[in-house]
DNA sequence: AGTGAAAAGGCTTTAAC
DNA sequence: GTTAAAGCCTTTTCACT
Protein backbone atom coordinates (compact mmCIF):
# COMPACT_ATOMS: atom_id res chain seq x y z
CA UNK A 1 0.00 0.00 0.00
CA UNK A 2 1.21 3.53 -0.92
CA UNK A 3 1.56 6.08 2.21
CA UNK A 4 2.04 9.52 0.77
CA UNK A 5 3.04 12.62 3.43
CA UNK A 6 0.08 12.76 4.62
CA UNK A 7 -0.70 9.53 6.25
CA UNK A 8 2.56 9.01 7.65
CA UNK A 9 2.54 12.83 9.23
CA UNK A 10 -1.39 11.23 10.83
CA UNK A 11 0.52 7.57 11.86
CA UNK A 12 3.05 10.17 13.55
CA UNK A 13 -0.06 11.76 15.51
CA UNK A 14 -1.75 8.86 16.12
CA UNK A 15 1.81 7.33 17.71
CA UNK A 16 1.78 9.96 19.91
CA UNK A 17 -1.63 10.44 21.11
CA UNK A 18 -4.19 7.18 19.05
CA UNK A 19 -6.93 9.58 21.25
CA UNK A 20 -6.47 12.57 19.09
CA UNK A 21 -9.89 13.58 17.71
CA UNK A 22 -9.71 14.15 14.12
CA UNK A 23 -9.78 18.05 14.52
CA UNK A 24 -6.61 17.84 15.87
CA UNK A 25 -5.32 15.39 13.55
CA UNK A 26 -6.30 17.31 11.15
CA UNK A 27 -4.90 20.72 12.42
CA UNK A 28 -1.38 18.81 12.82
CA UNK A 29 -1.18 17.42 9.37
CA UNK A 30 -2.79 20.56 7.16
CA UNK A 31 -6.19 18.56 6.16
CA UNK A 32 -9.70 18.84 7.44
CA UNK A 33 -11.18 16.30 8.97
CA UNK A 34 -12.87 14.05 6.51
CA UNK A 35 -10.13 13.36 4.44
CA UNK A 36 -8.14 12.26 8.17
CA UNK A 37 -10.99 9.81 8.67
CA UNK A 38 -11.15 8.45 4.73
CA UNK A 39 -7.16 7.55 4.86
CA UNK A 40 -7.40 6.36 8.77
CA UNK A 41 -9.87 4.23 8.01
CA UNK A 42 -8.13 3.27 4.50
CA UNK A 43 -5.12 2.52 6.40
CA UNK A 44 -6.95 0.41 9.10
CA UNK A 45 -8.48 -2.01 6.27
CA UNK A 46 -5.19 -2.44 4.53
CA UNK A 47 -3.44 -3.47 7.97
CA UNK A 48 -1.04 -0.60 8.19
CA UNK A 49 -2.64 0.45 11.51
CA UNK A 50 -2.83 -2.52 13.19
CA UNK A 51 -4.85 -1.46 16.51
CA UNK A 52 -4.58 1.20 19.15
CA UNK A 53 -3.23 0.34 22.47
CA UNK A 54 -2.88 2.10 25.68
CA UNK A 55 1.07 2.65 26.99
CA UNK A 56 1.17 1.24 30.78
CA UNK A 57 3.74 1.55 33.20
CA UNK A 58 5.14 -1.75 34.21
CA UNK A 59 5.94 -0.65 37.69
CA UNK A 60 2.29 0.71 38.59
CA UNK A 61 1.10 -3.27 37.97
CA UNK A 62 3.91 -4.64 40.04
CA UNK A 63 6.44 -5.49 37.30
CA UNK A 64 9.32 -4.16 38.94
CA UNK A 65 12.32 -5.60 36.79
CA UNK A 66 12.60 -6.98 33.23
CA UNK A 67 14.38 -9.79 31.76
CA UNK A 68 16.04 -10.87 28.30
CA UNK A 69 16.38 -14.22 28.06
CA UNK A 70 18.61 -16.07 24.80
CA UNK A 71 17.36 -19.71 24.44
CA UNK A 72 18.96 -22.08 22.21
CA UNK A 73 16.84 -25.33 21.40
CA UNK A 74 17.90 -28.82 21.16
CA UNK A 75 16.73 -29.21 17.39
CA UNK A 76 16.04 -26.38 15.07
CA UNK A 77 13.47 -28.36 12.99
CA UNK A 78 10.27 -26.38 12.00
CA UNK A 79 7.96 -28.29 14.57
CA UNK A 80 10.94 -27.80 17.12
CA UNK A 81 10.54 -23.96 16.95
CA UNK A 82 6.72 -23.68 16.16
CA UNK A 83 5.88 -25.75 19.24
CA UNK A 84 8.45 -23.52 21.26
CA UNK A 85 6.97 -20.32 19.96
CA UNK A 86 3.39 -21.35 20.87
CA UNK A 87 4.27 -22.64 24.67
CA UNK A 88 6.29 -19.35 24.72
CA UNK A 89 2.86 -17.11 22.95
CA UNK A 90 1.18 -19.15 26.40
CA UNK A 91 3.54 -17.37 29.02
CA UNK A 92 1.55 -13.95 29.90
CA UNK A 93 5.23 -12.59 31.68
CA UNK A 94 6.84 -13.07 28.14
CA UNK A 95 5.98 -9.76 26.16
CA UNK A 96 8.42 -10.30 23.44
CA UNK A 97 9.93 -13.22 21.92
CA UNK A 98 11.83 -13.19 18.58
CA UNK A 99 13.24 -16.02 17.04
CA UNK A 100 16.73 -14.74 15.65
CA UNK A 101 19.55 -16.17 13.49
CA UNK A 102 22.99 -16.31 14.77
CA UNK A 103 23.98 -18.49 18.19
CA UNK A 104 20.67 -18.29 20.14
CA UNK A 105 17.52 -19.30 18.70
CA UNK A 106 15.81 -16.98 20.88
CA UNK A 107 15.18 -13.35 22.59
CA UNK A 108 12.76 -13.54 25.07
CA UNK A 109 11.72 -10.30 27.00
CA UNK A 110 9.64 -10.52 30.17
CA UNK A 111 8.24 -8.29 33.34
CA UNK A 112 8.77 -10.14 36.18
CA UNK A 113 7.74 -8.48 40.18
CA UNK A 114 11.04 -9.21 41.54
CA UNK A 115 13.93 -11.58 41.45
CA UNK A 116 12.17 -14.19 42.77
CA UNK A 117 9.13 -13.77 40.84
CA UNK A 118 11.88 -14.39 38.24
CA UNK A 119 13.28 -17.66 39.66
CA UNK A 120 9.74 -18.88 39.79
CA UNK A 121 8.69 -17.95 36.86
CA UNK A 122 11.69 -19.58 34.99
CA UNK A 123 11.31 -22.84 37.38
CA UNK A 124 7.28 -23.53 36.65
CA UNK A 125 6.99 -21.92 33.65
CA UNK A 126 10.20 -21.77 31.03
CA UNK A 127 11.63 -24.53 31.75
CA UNK A 128 8.69 -26.78 32.09
CA UNK A 129 8.68 -26.57 28.36
CA UNK A 130 10.23 -29.19 26.59
CA UNK A 131 13.35 -28.51 24.20
CA UNK A 132 15.46 -26.31 25.65
CA UNK A 133 19.27 -26.80 25.11
CA UNK A 134 20.76 -23.89 27.02
CA UNK A 135 19.63 -20.21 28.71
CA UNK A 136 21.27 -17.13 29.80
CA UNK A 137 19.78 -14.67 31.27
CA UNK A 138 19.96 -10.39 32.05
CA UNK A 139 18.40 -8.00 34.00
CA UNK A 140 17.69 -4.80 32.35
CA UNK A 141 18.95 -2.12 34.66
CA UNK A 142 17.45 0.87 32.41
CA UNK A 143 15.40 1.42 29.52
CA UNK A 144 16.56 4.03 27.14
CA UNK A 145 13.76 4.18 24.40
CA UNK A 146 10.22 3.07 23.64
CA UNK A 147 9.48 1.31 20.94
CA UNK A 148 7.66 4.01 18.02
CA UNK A 149 8.44 3.33 14.58
CA UNK A 150 10.56 6.01 12.70
CA UNK A 151 7.98 7.05 10.71
CA UNK A 152 9.36 10.57 9.24
CA UNK A 153 12.63 8.10 8.22
CA UNK A 154 10.25 6.29 5.78
CA UNK A 155 9.34 8.19 3.12
CA UNK B 1 -1.09 3.57 43.68
CA UNK B 2 -3.87 0.99 44.38
CA UNK B 3 -5.91 -0.78 41.22
CA UNK B 4 -8.65 -2.74 42.13
CA UNK B 5 -10.03 -5.27 39.55
CA UNK B 6 -12.07 -2.85 37.75
CA UNK B 7 -9.05 -1.00 37.07
CA UNK B 8 -7.41 -3.90 35.68
CA UNK B 9 -9.83 -4.91 33.74
CA UNK B 10 -10.42 -1.77 32.15
CA UNK B 11 -6.29 -1.56 31.25
CA UNK B 12 -7.32 -4.97 29.45
CA UNK B 13 -9.72 -3.60 27.41
CA UNK B 14 -7.81 -0.34 26.29
CA UNK B 15 -4.53 -2.76 26.21
CA UNK B 16 -6.96 -4.21 23.42
CA UNK B 17 -8.19 -1.46 21.60
CA UNK B 18 -7.49 1.75 23.25
CA UNK B 19 -10.35 3.59 21.08
CA UNK B 20 -13.15 1.68 22.70
CA UNK B 21 -15.80 3.49 23.75
CA UNK B 22 -16.62 4.45 27.56
CA UNK B 23 -19.84 2.45 27.01
CA UNK B 24 -18.00 -0.75 25.13
CA UNK B 25 -15.48 -0.48 28.43
CA UNK B 26 -18.50 -0.44 30.88
CA UNK B 27 -20.11 -3.30 29.19
CA UNK B 28 -16.68 -5.58 28.97
CA UNK B 29 -15.68 -4.56 32.77
CA UNK B 30 -19.58 -4.35 34.16
CA UNK B 31 -19.50 -0.84 35.12
CA UNK B 32 -21.26 2.21 33.68
CA UNK B 33 -19.49 4.53 32.02
CA UNK B 34 -19.04 7.14 34.68
CA UNK B 35 -16.85 5.09 36.90
CA UNK B 36 -14.87 3.98 33.84
CA UNK B 37 -14.24 7.70 32.68
CA UNK B 38 -13.62 8.53 36.60
CA UNK B 39 -10.93 5.80 37.01
CA UNK B 40 -8.95 6.21 33.03
CA UNK B 41 -8.66 9.78 34.46
CA UNK B 42 -7.08 8.84 37.65
CA UNK B 43 -4.82 6.22 36.32
CA UNK B 44 -3.54 8.96 33.85
CA UNK B 45 -3.09 11.38 36.32
CA UNK B 46 -1.46 8.87 38.64
CA UNK B 47 1.38 7.70 35.70
CA UNK B 48 -0.54 4.18 35.04
CA UNK B 49 -1.70 5.41 31.49
CA UNK B 50 1.18 6.97 30.31
CA UNK B 51 -0.53 7.22 27.10
CA UNK B 52 -2.11 5.93 24.12
CA UNK B 53 -0.53 5.23 20.91
CA UNK B 54 -1.50 2.96 17.13
CA UNK B 55 0.37 -0.48 16.23
CA UNK B 56 1.52 0.06 12.92
CA UNK B 57 2.67 -2.84 10.62
CA UNK B 58 6.51 -2.22 9.82
CA UNK B 59 6.47 -3.62 6.80
CA UNK B 60 4.06 -1.20 5.68
CA UNK B 61 6.46 1.62 6.36
CA UNK B 62 9.24 -0.14 4.13
CA UNK B 63 10.92 -2.07 7.43
CA UNK B 64 11.35 -5.12 6.17
CA UNK B 65 13.89 -6.45 8.77
CA UNK B 66 14.52 -6.56 12.70
CA UNK B 67 17.75 -6.90 14.00
CA UNK B 68 19.27 -7.01 17.89
CA UNK B 69 22.45 -5.53 18.46
CA UNK B 70 24.50 -6.12 21.07
CA UNK B 71 26.83 -3.74 22.28
CA UNK B 72 29.88 -3.74 24.58
CA UNK B 73 31.46 -0.26 25.55
CA UNK B 74 35.19 0.13 26.36
CA UNK B 75 34.43 2.10 29.59
CA UNK B 76 31.28 1.13 32.53
CA UNK B 77 31.71 4.74 33.56
CA UNK B 78 27.85 6.60 34.30
CA UNK B 79 28.94 9.52 31.74
CA UNK B 80 29.73 6.89 29.37
CA UNK B 81 26.58 4.67 29.73
CA UNK B 82 24.77 7.85 30.25
CA UNK B 83 26.30 9.78 26.93
CA UNK B 84 26.18 6.28 24.82
CA UNK B 85 22.07 6.10 25.46
CA UNK B 86 21.75 9.83 24.70
CA UNK B 87 23.46 8.72 21.30
CA UNK B 88 21.18 6.06 20.64
CA UNK B 89 18.02 7.40 21.66
CA UNK B 90 18.75 10.46 18.90
CA UNK B 91 19.24 7.49 15.92
CA UNK B 92 15.33 6.96 14.65
CA UNK B 93 16.18 3.10 13.68
CA UNK B 94 16.44 2.44 17.24
CA UNK B 95 13.13 0.90 18.90
CA UNK B 96 14.38 0.12 21.66
CA UNK B 97 17.17 0.03 24.17
CA UNK B 98 17.99 -1.81 27.49
CA UNK B 99 21.16 -1.33 29.42
CA UNK B 100 21.99 -4.88 31.13
CA UNK B 101 23.78 -6.81 33.66
CA UNK B 102 25.80 -9.24 32.33
CA UNK B 103 28.47 -9.50 29.02
CA UNK B 104 26.75 -7.15 27.28
CA UNK B 105 26.14 -3.45 28.07
CA UNK B 106 23.08 -2.73 25.78
CA UNK B 107 20.81 -4.56 24.04
CA UNK B 108 19.14 -2.67 21.23
CA UNK B 109 16.00 -3.41 18.79
CA UNK B 110 16.68 -1.35 15.42
CA UNK B 111 14.27 -1.26 12.41
CA UNK B 112 15.80 -1.41 8.95
CA UNK B 113 14.43 -1.83 5.31
CA UNK B 114 16.71 -4.23 4.11
CA UNK B 115 20.05 -5.56 4.49
CA UNK B 116 21.64 -2.80 2.79
CA UNK B 117 19.85 -0.15 4.93
CA UNK B 118 21.01 -2.52 8.26
CA UNK B 119 25.22 -2.31 6.97
CA UNK B 120 24.08 2.16 5.97
CA UNK B 121 22.86 2.28 9.57
CA UNK B 122 25.39 1.04 11.44
CA UNK B 123 28.35 2.35 9.49
CA UNK B 124 26.68 5.30 9.45
CA UNK B 125 24.80 6.07 13.36
CA UNK B 126 26.10 3.56 15.08
CA UNK B 127 29.41 3.09 14.65
CA UNK B 128 29.97 6.50 14.80
CA UNK B 129 28.95 7.01 18.35
CA UNK B 130 32.51 6.59 20.32
CA UNK B 131 32.99 4.46 23.05
CA UNK B 132 32.04 1.04 21.13
CA UNK B 133 34.64 -2.15 21.81
CA UNK B 134 32.12 -4.76 20.69
CA UNK B 135 28.80 -5.34 18.80
CA UNK B 136 27.27 -8.08 17.28
CA UNK B 137 23.95 -8.54 15.58
CA UNK B 138 20.80 -10.68 14.68
CA UNK B 139 18.59 -10.70 12.08
CA UNK B 140 15.03 -11.32 13.40
CA UNK B 141 13.50 -14.45 11.27
CA UNK B 142 9.74 -14.30 13.14
CA UNK B 143 8.44 -12.52 15.55
CA UNK B 144 6.54 -14.21 18.11
CA UNK B 145 4.92 -12.22 20.75
CA UNK B 146 3.31 -8.72 20.91
CA UNK B 147 4.50 -6.34 23.90
CA UNK B 148 1.17 -6.32 26.17
CA UNK B 149 1.73 -6.71 29.39
CA UNK B 150 0.17 -9.68 31.47
CA UNK B 151 -2.22 -7.42 33.28
CA UNK B 152 -4.48 -10.62 34.37
CA UNK B 153 -1.40 -11.83 36.34
CA UNK B 154 -1.20 -8.49 38.57
CA UNK B 155 -3.57 -8.80 40.90
C1' DA C 1 -8.64 13.57 -4.50
C1' DG C 2 -10.59 17.84 -0.78
C1' DT C 3 -14.07 21.04 1.92
C1' DG C 4 -17.84 22.18 4.95
C1' DA C 5 -22.14 21.43 7.06
C1' DA C 6 -25.47 18.55 9.25
C1' DA C 7 -27.01 14.35 11.75
C1' DA C 8 -25.97 10.71 14.78
C1' DG C 9 -23.60 9.14 18.48
C1' DG C 10 -20.31 9.32 22.40
C1' DC C 11 -17.87 11.89 25.94
C1' DT C 12 -17.82 14.66 30.03
C1' DT C 13 -20.04 16.83 33.73
C1' DT C 14 -23.59 17.51 37.12
C1' DA C 15 -26.78 15.78 40.15
C1' DA C 16 -28.94 12.37 42.78
C1' DC C 17 -28.69 7.68 45.15
C1' DG D 1 -18.95 3.85 45.76
C1' DT D 2 -22.90 3.81 42.06
C1' DT D 3 -26.52 5.29 38.08
C1' DA D 4 -29.12 8.65 35.14
C1' DA D 5 -29.56 12.50 32.41
C1' DA D 6 -28.12 17.03 30.01
C1' DG D 7 -24.88 19.69 27.11
C1' DC D 8 -21.19 19.58 24.32
C1' DC D 9 -17.89 17.80 21.35
C1' DT D 10 -16.62 14.15 17.86
C1' DT D 11 -17.37 11.03 14.54
C1' DT D 12 -19.55 10.02 10.38
C1' DT D 13 -22.24 10.90 6.33
C1' DC D 14 -23.50 13.62 2.46
C1' DA D 15 -23.61 17.21 -0.99
C1' DC D 16 -20.56 19.83 -3.51
C1' DT D 17 -15.83 21.66 -5.53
Amino acid sequence: MNLDKFDLAILQVLQRNARASLAEIGAAVGLSSTPCWNRIKRMEGAGVIRGYTVDIDPASLGFMDTVIVHVTLESHSDETLYEFGKALSAIPEVLEAFLVSGDYDYYIRIAVRDTRDYERMLREQLYRIPGIRHSKSCFVLRRLKETLLPIAHSG
